[in-house]
DNA sequence: TTGTAGGCGTTATCAG
DNA sequence: CTGATAACGCCTACAA
């Protein structure tokens, strides 16, 4: 373990000196600092990060707190994370991301990362804490919520218009004619599942058609439940022609369980997913769906979160960023993408 | 930021004594011990683990490099950081995860964190740094390798026989009777891949069948080469009956491709995948493929990274997990799963 | 059983 | 421009 003093003793210098040199300050003479700098290629020093955050007091390290990884998996999340590292490296920050799934102790528990001001802030993709110890955490510490989040927080959030997204669809649906339109949601509660339900809702109460709660079903997992909850929909006497799946998981099991009653797409029955993922461009039928810019997401996320842990003024609470309705084969014939 | 020294003034002890209480020393008296608990609780102290670790060594935070989190999400890999997460739990660990993506010096940065002892070693699910800086690093920190591995680095290993693996499918597909099987690989060189095209050309030789170059291909990335290649396999001369794929996505694309062509499925062209993905078992057709135990993977990693950091002398080198052939309709008619 | 003192590796302040 | 010194919060001999 090389530390200043060894690399000091090496160069002839002070420990301050090579200090300063490390931090790349103006004062140091030309040749001193090459002298120093030279040592500590020659030692291989690493300044030790534990010493540094006793000054200093920040990490420059940032955790995301992962609540469900392999949620992710199926919505091609992973981009999010890379946003937020090339963000971060901008700022000179790094992101570690902390697997929690479903676990409150164990969030807690690493939540102990900020406390111990082992990490500068935190963000939360989602969280199985209760609003109130949200809030709490939220007032003492840096933290933003990235694509899932709960208002009641207070906690500045970083998303898509999920109400609008879902409206976006529904609207689609409805603008081909559609009136009697199913949804298969989630039993899992979270923010962007409610309000994709409510843009359901308000889509159709634009349209004037009234709302039937037995249009609206809960899956508990993805592809099996799309599969499932459709056999359901078609035993109806008043079925469906059309059906919103809050992921393309669920849709392209809806699509598949269609397909296998016989029913021809998009003429007998039409279905959308939500995320763009690769489920939804498998082979037949390719599934319109709606785009989420999750590269974005995460580096705003990032922003957001530096922003709050510089102590800025002006940080913005919601950040809304925009989605992208993908029509495809599912809903319409002959349709481009 | 309420530290030793205010807890130890509000319950009027010394530094230290807090300091034992801490760490629950047994040279303490019940009654301090309790008055300084009712401080630490009022106050709500928390250490500060920046401290703690400039004087001490270990942190029981273990991190995992993520080489590339994108490739993960084809193959529901999560499971995997449970099983690390869980294994850690049990030994009074935390797991973080870096998202590493493909950047070298940012794969460099994260491993600052255990040069500075921020954690206590490293998991390696593949890394972009060769062999010699890899053994280097080995020798100097404690680390392991899980799922992806390279030899020539010295590093202990979990993971799955990857050419025991291929051999069993390719046997399977030589034991109901093709002879002419193409293989869609991967132009992404990590140990996984070679050693499955090694099981390929074993399983050819040891059934007599000479290995033809042009039978094996090389994708660049999943659904979208499978389709590509299968297409390219299928304009030759004397083309395939059957098609081994390295993971199920390319799989999936492979047989949409074969479909598309107007061929039977497993009758005039059979198909395999790897992984045991969602992928695998959407609808039709139900892709054969090999299941990898990937929790179990990521305890056994983490086991294996604790006892080198306990320092143990009878540390394993190299485990090896079971796989399983999970045989299905893509290779034959009416199987089971 | 408890307190005192010194030091882990940095950085900031102040003096030169 | 550079060096000495103190301090960050914690732990551990050693002393009492």
């Amino acid at each position: 373990m090389v530390s200043l003093k060894d690399v000091a003793r090496k160069a002839g210098v002070s420990a301050s000196t090579v200090s300063r040199v490390m931090n790349d300050s103006p004062l140091i003479s030309f040749e001193t600092k090459a002298r120093v700098r030279e040592a500590i290629l020659e030692l291989n020093y690493q300044p030790n990060l534990s010493a540094r955050n006793l000054r200093c007091a920040d990490t420059k390290i940032i955790m995301c707190m992962l609540v469900s990884l392999s949620n992710f998996f199926m919505t091609e999340f992973s981009d999010c994370f890379l946003g937020m590292r090339d963000k971060a490296a901008k700022y000179g920050y790094k992101v570690i991301l902390c697997p929690v799934e479903l676990d409150r102790d164990i969030e807690r528990e690493y939540l102990g990362l900020v406390r111990n001001s082992l990490v500068d802030g935190v963000i939360f993709v989602n969280s199985m804490l209760d609003s109130d110890e949200l809030r709490e955490i939220g007032k003492t510490y840096p933290c933003v919520q990235c694509s899932e989040y709960n208002e009641e927080t207070g906690i500045p959030s970083t998303s898509i218009n999920n109400a609008q997204a879902a409206m976006d669809v529904v609207g689609h649906l409805i603008e081909i004619g559609h009136r009697r339109i199913g949804m298969i949601s989630s039993v899992y509660r979270i923010s962007s599942i409610s309000q994709r339900e409510e843009g359901y809702k308000q889509a159709l109460r634009e349209a004037g058609i009234p709302f039937d709660p037995d249009m609206i079903k809960y899956g508990i997992n993805e592809y099996d439940s799309g599969i499932e909850i459709t056999n359901r929909f078609l035993g109806m006497d008043n079925r469906p022609t059309a059906i919103f799946c809050i992921s393309d998981a669920i849709a392209r099991g809806c699509a598949e369980a269609a397909a296998g009653s016989g029913l021809r797409m998009p003429e007998d029955m039409a279905v959308a997913g939500f995320d763009n993922s690769i489920m939804s461009r498998l082979y037949w039928p390719k599934i319109t769906t709606v785009s989420q810019p999750v590269y974005e997401l995460g580096g705003n996320a990032v922003e957001q979160l530096i922003s709050i842990i510089k102590g800025d003024k002006d940080v913005q609470d919601k950040i809304v960023v925009g989605h992208q309705l993908i029509v495809r084969e599912s809903t319409v014939k002959n349709s481009a993408s």
